[in-house]
DNA sequence: CTCAATATGGCGTGGTACGACATATCGTCA
DNA sequence: TGACGATATGTCGTACCACGCCATATTGAG
């Protein structure tokens, strides 16, 4: 029984839209960039992902019409998507505190 | 493709044991608490979870002798476990920062 | 002696990550 | 023009893991 604490692909993709719109393959090189080449997601698991976020309302398709090229299908955050994100954050924030705490006190 | 980032059970397992050996049921106690009652593991995740940690040289089993009560198996962290926890909360303080800054960026 | 708390563990279900595979388009270079 | 790598989207099967539920046993209090 918990309250859902964000699984690490979730994470980093929401962490993405939250610096800019974007489609599938350009989160795909931001995620593995954030990670500095550690997380690099399969397409399984990023549009599995997507799936599951857009029918959580926490990310919204829209068309891209500008950039000339072909009609890629691109996410946004919405509003309860950053809530949310906010929120993993705010417990992040915590969890690491707490961490650090307990392994700085006994060093190896 | 991923090198392990720590479940959430077992991060918090981990640290349980950081901070002093202990035997199941405690840990299940001093997770709540530390989580401030949001994360209340369930046995089958917990003795799951130790006995994956076990077959990995994560943790150690022990008798505990002193305290009278019946042959409880009391687990303590090994010097492999006690690095792999390092490593995973020094990882989630970079994750952490970049989160933060992320959506500090764009407020709702 | 009964009941709640302490204590350990197994089992089945469901969800998720991930590699492999399947397509298709675009730009470049020979 | 033909090939090839990068861009781009998606499905499927497997394996692993969390978790609720069940089973069991001991201990202390009332």
């Amino acid at each position: 029984m918990q309250t859902l604490p964000l699984t690490e692909p979730v994470l980093l993709i929401l962490l993405s839209l939250a610096e800019r719109p974007s489609h599938g393959y350009a989160i795909l090189k931001d995620v593995a960039e954030m990670s500095s080449g550690r997380v690099n997601l399969s397409t399984g698991t990023l549009y599995a992902a997507l799936r599951r976020m857009l029918e959580e309302g926490w990310i919204q398709r829209f068309e891209e019409e500008e950039t000339g090229s072909r009609g890629r299908q691109a996410y946004r955050l919405t509003p309860a998507g950053r809530r949310n994100l906010q929120l993993e954050v705010s417990r992040m924030k915590h969890l690491t505190h707490l961490a650090s705490l307990r392994v700085a006190r006994k060093e190896v």
